[in-house]
DNA sequence: CCACCTTTTGAGAGCTACTCTCATTTACGA
DNA sequence: TCGTAAATGAGAGTAGCTCTCAAAAGGTGG
């Protein structure tokens, strides 16, 4: 049961959703309200211009409500549901792969299904957090906190060193880094959203040859 | 004037700072002042525990010029002037070098200089910087404006290459990951202080070679 | 030294994100 | 159908941050 691929394990998700109990069910359809009326109002409004008792209006709930199913205003917007499922996609790559290697073929896999699920979500999504700084900051502190675990402990895995290995560190981070190059050359539009993964891959192959750039 | 060496740049801005009018003395010092208090009663009751209205206090200003000084309670702790500093130690290395050892040259002229300013108020900003993540999101932010724009810039010189230059974005991406990896260590303790230049020289070596780890 | 102009400051009102409490309502299980 | 646990709403309160306006302090020409 472990060993197979996570083929579609967004399909998986909305599967599951169908047959929760009717409080369950509330809560997401709540969940999704929110979020879709708060995506439209900082697009039609912008972000700053768009405050949580709008939100909560148009939703058609409390303000007090609001911050249950989100902690920050923030977190509407930066909040995912696909780390858990790279880290899975990531755990399933063959022992023998190299951690460079894993990584690639975890991004071919994970990057079409998250454009499949809801293509204007995702997009208004990446608009918001290319353009306000907070959502940036954010966005990227969540990626560090999201993807750093779990590279330092496959690549220490991978190398038979130690999780606080110095060295397995500064590759992680430096990991971290060309991600984020990727990331941010596809929020700003310099890199068209078919061509991500072959710049992800183009940044780990330039990473692992030492920026030879000369 | 321009082709000496900055042998202390640092020096020189103090000799600056005590031939200005009284005016502007007045505000550097208020400015300070904002700032010592600030790190002293975030490092002894807590950033998220410490009001402005506290600061304001300690420093014998109203809370009205404490956002005239600094527009946000984190630009206290995150904002630095070592930025330009650092643009000016690169650009004075030999044409020569690669980008790479320009690089540990320039830490090795600069790590001396911002320990021997205020080693106490450096540790503490650091240290601050590491524990409350909405600081740390907020350095990140202000690394990649700052720190990164200027490594861009200097190693597109270098390389002759546009500063847009997506290869160029990568390694400085990557760079600015193996230097807080460096940071990181420092402050958990695994790296003494006298072993940080070291330590970055070796990252940089590291990051120089693809990072051979198995 | 005085008068004038500019810059800096303080006081206070106001907005909004966010927290906490408590009473009310709503789904679930027996 | 009733009792329990969860979800919600209302409201008060805190703190970061903005804006306005009048008072104070620094700099300058006579």
């Amino acid at each position: 049961m472990s060993t197979s691929l996570p083929e579609h394990a967004i399909d998986r998700l909305q599967d599951r959703l169908e047959r929760l109990p009717l409080r369950e069910r509330k809560k997401l359809k709540t969940r999704r309200a929110i979020q879709d009326h708060a995506l439209r109002l900082f697009t039609e409004q912008g972000y700053d211009e768009t405050t949580v008792e709008q939100i909560a209006e148009a939703a058609e709930i409390s303000p007090s409500t609001f911050f249950r199913y989100f902690p920050t205003k923030e977190d509407v917007v930066v909040t995912d549901e696909y780390d858990p499922i790279m880290a899975e996609i990531f755990r399933a790559q063959p022992a023998g792969l190299a951690p460079i290697e894993a990584l690639r073929a975890t991004f071919r896999e994970i990057l079409p299904q998250m454009l499949a699920g809801d293509l204007d979500a995702v997009t208004a999504r990446m608009r918001l957090t290319a353009q306000v700084p907070a959502l940036r900051a954010r966005t990227t502190e969540s990626l560090r906190e999201g993807t750093h675990a779990v590279l330092k402990e496959v690549i220490a895995e991978r190398t038979g060193r130690p999780q606080d290995d110095l060295d397995v560190e500064a590759f992680t981070w430096a990991l971290l880094g060309v991600l984020q190059a990727a990331m941010y050359a596809w929020l700003d539009g310099r890199v068209a959203i078919d061509d991500l993964t072959d710049h992800i891959d183009h940044n780990l192959e330039l990473l692992a040859a030492g920026f030879p750039l000369c």
